[in-house]
Order: C-alpha cells, then structure tokens, then sequence
RNA sequence: CGGGGCGUAGCGCAGCCUGGUAGCGCACCUGCCUUGGGCGCAGGGGGUCGCAGGUUCAAAUCCUGCCGCCCCGACCA
C-alpha cells in the first residue's frame, strides 16, 4: 500500500484524555478514535492488526478441531431467562425493546446461544465432543470503562464451548485449549504467565487466567519465584509469615481490659506493645441478609472472594454501622468472637488455628479481651479466608512469592453442567439413556492481544509491535520519493514486498524524512528499509524498529534479508 | 453509585478570579524554498466558548440545572 493513499491520522500530542500508555499510543499512531465512554472506532492500522490476530486464533483452533461460527449479538430475553443470567447479570447486560414491547439483550457472553443451539440439534453421544468458537463483538454494559481499550463496553472477543460426554472428556478439551492458547500468545508475540483463576459468575470448577504482567491491569497476580505456582490474588493461597511474638504459653482465662479509644488493630498493635499478628480481627458481613462473623490475624486482609465461594451465597457484604451495633451491643473496633448476643456462623482464617492467647474484642465499647485462644475459648468454622500478602511464601515450595499487576488475556473454564442442565441439552448415551452434555468455556479478548503488545513493547518514540501483528510487517522508506532513482529503487523493493508476500507500504509521501520516520517509529512498524544517500553505492539502510539496530544491506540483497528477519522470531 | 478533575478551532492549551473585539502552539490550505529525524519564509481558512435557563446595558467569564469525558473507589464473564 501507498501511505500517501491511507488514513493514518498520527497525533503529534497525547490527548488529555489518554492515562494508560497503549491508550496514547493507539491514539496517537492513528489506530483508534474514541466515540463515546468505552467505544471506540478501530481505524485502518487497528483493523489490520486485529484481523492478524484473529488469523492466528482461528488458525490454531481449527487446529484442535474447533469449528468456527458466526452468531447473533441481538439476543431474546427468553434465552437468558433460561439460564437464569437475565436477573443475574443485572446492570452489566445491555437490554432493549423492539418496537413490540418485546425485551432483547446485546451478548455479552454466548454459553445460553451456544446451548440453545446444542440442544436443538445434538442427539447423540456419537455426535460429541464438540468445540464451538466464534470470534465477535461483545457489548457490556461496563459501571466504569478505562484505559483506553483494555475496559470497554463493545469489544471484540474469541470465545469457544465445547459439549462433552463426561468429566473425562472435558478434561480432554480443556488441555487443548491450554495448549491453543500458549501457542496462541507466543505467536503474538506475548509474554504471559498462565495462572490458577476464580471462575466467577460463570460458574463452574477448574479455572487458568493467561495475564500479561503490566501497571496497566486491573488484576493483582502472585507468583513463586522458584516453581510453577501462579495464582490470581482472588484465588491465591500461601503461607503466612510468621507472627512477630510468640504466642504466650498455658492455659490462660480470657481476661477484659479497658481500651480507651483503641478502635484500629494498628492502635491496639501500639497500645498493648503486642504486633498486630497477635491481634485478632473481627469482621462483620452479611450473607444473603444473615450475619457472619469472621476471624482474621490482625495483620491479615480478608478476601471476599474466598468468602463468597465458602459461604456460596449469592449477595455479600460489609455489615452496616447500625446493624452491627445492634447485634453486638458494641461498634466497630471493639467486636469480638467471645459473648455474642445473636447467634451466628463465626468462621476463622486458618492462619489463626494454633494460636494461643491472643487479643479479641470484648463487644463492650472500648474494652479488649487478652488470652483468648480460638478452639477453646470459642468454636469458629476454620477456612483460607485471608488474601495473601506481601512476605508470605509459597504454598508449594516455601520460596518467596512475588506480586503484579497484569492484565487478562485469555480464561478458560470448566464450565460443568450449569448451562446444558438449565436449559436442557440432552443427548442419548450408547445404553439409551439421556446423558447431560458437560460443558467448557475458553475465551480470548482480541483487541486486549493489541493493547498487551503496545503496553509490553514501545519506548519513547511509540510501539514497536511484534510482526506478527503489527499492521505492516516493514515499510520502504525513500527520503526523497520525487528524486527519479530513490523512486525506482523504493518501486522496486516494494513490488519484491508484493511477490514474497510481505505485507509492506511504501511511504510515498511528499514529506520531510523526519516525519516519515517519526511516524513510522511510532505506529511501530518491525521493520524499515530506507533508501537514501547510499543509494549511489546500491546500498539501502535496514532498520530494526524494537532494538533500534540498523545495518547497510545492498539493494539487491534487502528483501532477502527482510524475509530472514520475518522467520526468525523477536524475542 | 460515592469522591475528585476537566469541557474554549482537528490536537495541546491560555483567557474565567476582577463581565466589554476569542487568543497561542501544532495540524490544515496556497505560494516559494527545503529533503537522513516532526525544515524555513510569506499569506490564509477554521469557533453556536458542552447544553439550557438566570443575573446584567453587556456573559467564555457570575449563578442554577443538565449533559459529556477522564481519574480514584465500589463493581468487573
């Protein structure tokens, strides 16, 4: 192609409105417009990268045998009344009316589709395994869209369902998809850490995340920094650092002192002089409109998402102010597990199992008790309730665990029998009998793929895109396409471009060479052939867009090189 | 939904406090010039100052309401 001939509206400045990096890139290379909050326009250069990524994703699920469909984003309500998810969803599911009443939904998701196709036409187990993918729009009605296209409320996505006989065969497909998806992110050029995940409102029991570790994300990961463990912070367990006291030895009386004005376990930590990993922390939630009381080291964080799971409920929260008062006769900052007035489930972060004679609250303002030692002075339901924290340790190995920011790529689930058991996909099994297709859940966010490439790979002078997916694979650059022999020279590399299948342009523009250049440093074009000075010697410049390294190659010589470039891997 | 910030030319911003002709840089158009890192000179086009109401002789500027966008939090298959 013919820049002179393309829209590529490159931005000297960042607009304001740009935080994250792969936001003021893409904008500022021209690959993306925003319209609204969480919308946006994909302009040529975006276009032309996606659609490499999508290249990739397709081809390396029909190589696991996955069959790709289109579907309808314009759903009925009635099939997301089936599984139950058109109340679950609540706010985050787009809805509209037709111009009869009748209730529609954007997708934002497709296992109810994908089902509803299933039970209508799979019969017979002899009809399974199946993969089913589709690589689509996807509309969420997002409470707060950012950075830039990382959070979006239309987005695009490759999502796949299989239907499988049993447990085992869902194994079978799960690890396909593992290995598609590796294969997947190493041919875009990621750098990725596969991690065990909490599946969510999806529902379902196995779970890996594939995160790209950037400041940009919005999850928190914990890594080991000697074996294979990996786990989202949702998710992760460890074990804790050791308490900075000892415990106090014997069997000692739980015993009430004044705390006057101790309400923080920090102020406790400094007014007993005891660490805060002798303290106790109490906390008041409220499950599904039931109180619960849970336990916790005092220099622990709780992790609602453990709880969640634990308790199985379906709304979770902090109690209020009024609420705990009035079941505990005391506010917060002086509650504790000995003497309640309202019977309730009192759980216990295992990190407090073992330990003797530690500080509680009394449930009477401003007084503590000391020696109170959980298992014998109360009965609390042990669980991993606590998030872990900086300084604990593998579960695995002991080592150190390390903790980043990154970004979700890809997830993929063990879905089980959620979906094809509400909405009844039944097949017949070889006895005769009706068996539940069990089912798996793999998606990929497409357009995060571009936005972890710029995040991971750009310096001050724009991105620098694997070739994989970058939108041109090189650029032929004359500094002065008017002078007759830099014009015949550049015709002639790129139509060598045209016949190896190397998807170049050739920047035709009327322009100073700084400006050719800077625009093609920024939109991050792999590579560059300049034709310039050395021209009158049959040579050209070869220019390496992500290490910066540029080499003298004959003019002859450089669509070869190019093409040995293209083969050999970044990285 | 709570807290904060912003809205003036395509982009980045000034002007607002203290009301009175809407400005600067970049980009854009024309001509000349220049051609290895966003050249130079000259001329030029482009604005319902987010919207609506109010105060005033007069509102970008003061007041009220609304809308939009960004950030923090809540939320997040």
């Amino acid at each position: 192609m013919r820049w002179s001939k393309l829209f590529i509206p490159t931005l000297r400045e960042i607009p304001a409105e740009a935080e994250v990096v792969s936001h003021q890139l893409l904008l500022r290379a021209g690959y993306v417009r925003q319209l609204a909050a969480g919308v946006y326009n994909y302009l040529l250069l975006a276009q032309r990268s996606l659609k490499k990524i999508e290249q990739i994703v397709r081809e390396e699920m029909n190589a696991i045998g996955g069959q790709e469909f289109f579907l309808a984003a314009l759903n009925p309500a009635e099939v997301w009344q089936e599984s139950g998810r058109w109340e679950l969803m609540g706010e985050n599911l787009f809805r509209l009316k037709d111009r009869f009443g009748r209730d529609l939904a954007l997708a934002m998701t497709h296992e109810e589709i994908m089902t509803s196709i299933a039970r209508g036409e799979l019969r017979s187990y002899k009809q399974l395994p199946q993969i089913w993918y589709q690589i689509q729009t996807k509309f969420r009605d997002e409470p707060r869209p950012k950075s830039g296209i990382l959070r979006t409320r239309q987005f695009l996505m490759k999502d796949a369902y299989t239907f499988d006989l049993d447990a085992e065969g869902l194994d079978t497909a799960y690890k396909l998809h593992y290995g598609a998806y590796c294969k997947i992110f190493d041919r875009c050029g990621l750098k990725y850490t596969v991690v065990e995940a909490h599946s969510g409102a999806m529902g379902g029991s196995q779970s890996n995340e594939f995160m790209v570790a950037s400041e940009a994300g919005e999850d928190l990961v914990v890594r080991c920094t000697n074996c294979d463990y990996a786990a989202n912070l949702e998710k992760a367990v460890s074990k804790a650092s050791a308490p900075g006291a000892a415990d106090p030895e014997g069997d000692l009386t739980p015993e009430e002192f004044h705390t006057p004005g101790q309400k923080t376990i920090a102020d406790l930590a400094k007014f007993t002089q005891l660490p805060e990993s002798s303290q106790m922390k109490s906390l008041v939630m409220v499950a599904d409109g039931a109180p619960v009381l849970v336990m916790l080291r005092g220099d622990h964080q709780l992790s609602e998402t453990k709880l969640n799971e634990t308790l199985g409920v379906t709304e979770l929260r902090a109690a209020h102010a009024q609420e705990i008062v009035e079941w505990f006769g005391a506010s917060a900052g002086s509650l504790g597990p000995l003497g309640l007035k309202k019977k309730m489930r009192v759980l216990a972060d295992l990190a407090l199992q073992g330990r003797r004679n530690l500080i509680a609250g009394a449930n009477r303002d401003d007084y503590h008790f000391r020696h109170v030692t959980p298992g014998e002075d109360f009965e609390p339901e042990y669980f991993d309730l606590r998030q872990v924290a900086a300084g604990d340790t593998c579960p695995k190995c002991g080592a150190a665990l390390e903790m980043f920011k990154a970004i979700e790529v890809g997830h993929i689930f063990k879905l089980g029998y959620k979906y094809s058991e509400s909405m009844g996909l039944r097949v017949l099994g070889e006895d005769g009998r009706e068996i539940t297709p069990i089912m798996g859940s793999y998606g990929i966010g497409i357009d995060r793929i571009l936005a972890c490439a710029v995040e991971l790979y750009h310096d001050k002078d724009g991105m620098a895109l694997p070739p994989q997916i970058a939108p041109f694979q090189a650029v032929i650059t004359p500094v002065n396409y008017a002078e007759s022999l830099q014009r015949e020279a550049a015709d002639l590399l790129y139509a060598e471009c045209a016949q190896a299948g190397i998807d170049a342009v050739l920047d035709d523009r009327d322009e100073r060479p700084g400006v050719k250049f800077k625009d093609a440093d920024l939109i991050g074009i792999p590579y560059r052939i300049t034709i310039g000075k050395k021209l009158s010697q049959g040579k050209v410049e070869f220019l390496e867009r992500r290490t910066r390294t540029s080499e003298e190659v004959l003019l002859a010589g450089a669509i070869p090189h190019l093409k040995k470039k293209l083969w050999m891997p970044l990285l």
